[in-house]
DNA sequence: TTGCTATGAATGAACG
DNA sequence: CGTTCATTCATAGCAA
């Protein structure tokens, strides 16, 4: 382990010992930490403003016919989550608890129905709904052999393609024109439990013990 | 020796299988995929931003980012068929395809392709808003005459009374809510053991303009 | 400019 | 659980 410490980055082959590797794989798992997060904080963001642009016809606005008491559930009976409902729910959903017990929709019920009205029943669909969504983007990819290529990061530059040329008269600029269901990361679904990653990054949960 | 220049990568290879650097590979790779998602989102949002504070209630000033031609990486515009591949898919639809979904879509986007920019995504989309567009048509011609039933809309295609969690105009909560999620970010110490990245991480840093 | 219409995309809820 | 349905939102395209 002497030889291990070497700080000078003459060889590296030297100080790539088993220690050494590890902490490479926290850093890693840190980085896959901060990334995940950061989706899913611009994934809450995103639906904030969502939620608040469209609210200007909701309920938000002050509709003379609408009163805004109960009794009026006329039109949508649809349940839409407020930004702080869908934030929590997003955090609670990344957050690897990927069991959604029942006990769990009970108490997540419970913290929600502070901020809106909710029922244990939306709270089971949303979680349904949010991880089928999630598998739903990733399928192309992550084919049964591991060991021969990870095109599925290619993927996302294959989206190359010719302009069409038709009515659209700005869009050839445009990098994207829908975001493709290949680009979905595999390892931070707390349901992507198919993968075979030897590190694993769905196995980071236990690089809690570096920091 | 010309051999005497011995990338670290080969040395390393003593100490770390294969099987391990290709891990670590695949990780970084994620990595990029991670944050290639996290750019995307980050336009999006800000085309939402944008549009809503300067057309929807700004106004106060006249547009200064609507710049034709380069430089406008936000607004995400959708999709949009060629002729051609409206073409095929309505005959694909017409066909009496009532099973639109799953391995068809995979060959209907590979043949549309041909055409023009498409995705998995776009065609599903477009079957299912073609069927819904085509039933909603027919739904109205019930026969009931028009002189009556005023309430028809809330009860005319009633399947089940599932009641639960209806939502009351009333919005409790504030529409708003400071994005208090940043809190969660963790950073690793990355001086840790006094090792640098010795992957290139770095990389990833090409990202940081985007956010 | 402002508004409407058509339609792609997003998502809660239901079906099997 | 995975897929499908139904409703809604946002935007492209056009009209007055």
């Amino acid at each position: 382990m002497e030889e291990g410490v070497a700080e000078e980055g003459a060889v590296c082959a030297k100080v790539m010992t088993d220690e050494q590797m590890e902490v490479l794989r926290k850093q890693i798992a840190a980085y896959a930490t901060i990334c995940e997060q950061l989706v899913e904080m611009h994934r809450a963001i995103a639906a904030q403003q969502d939620s608040l642009s469209g609210m200007r016809l909701g309920s938000l606005c002050s509709d003379p016919l609408m009163a805004p008491g109960v009794g009026k559930l006329s039109s949508r009976q649809r349940w839409t989550p407020t930004p702080t409902q869908l934030q929590i729910l997003e955090t609670i959903f990344y957050e690897g608890n990927g069991t959604p017990s029942k006990q769990k929709i009970k108490e997540i019920t419970s913290e929600l129905s502070q901020h809106g009205q909710i029922s244990e029943t939306n709270v089971y669909n949303w979680f349904q709904n949010r991880r089928a969504r999630s598998k739903r983007k990733k399928q192309p990819a992550a084919g049964p052999n591991a060991a021969d290529s990870e095109a599925e990061v290619e993927s996302l530059n294959e989206k190359k393609a010719k302009a069409h040329g038709n009515l659209s008269p700005t869009v050839d600029d445009g990098p994207f024109q829908s975001p493709d269901i290949s680009s979905e990361l595999r390892f931070a679904d707390p349901e992507s439990n198919g993968s075979r990653s030897m590190f694993a990054l769905g196995d980071i949960s236990k690089y809690g013990d570096a920091f």
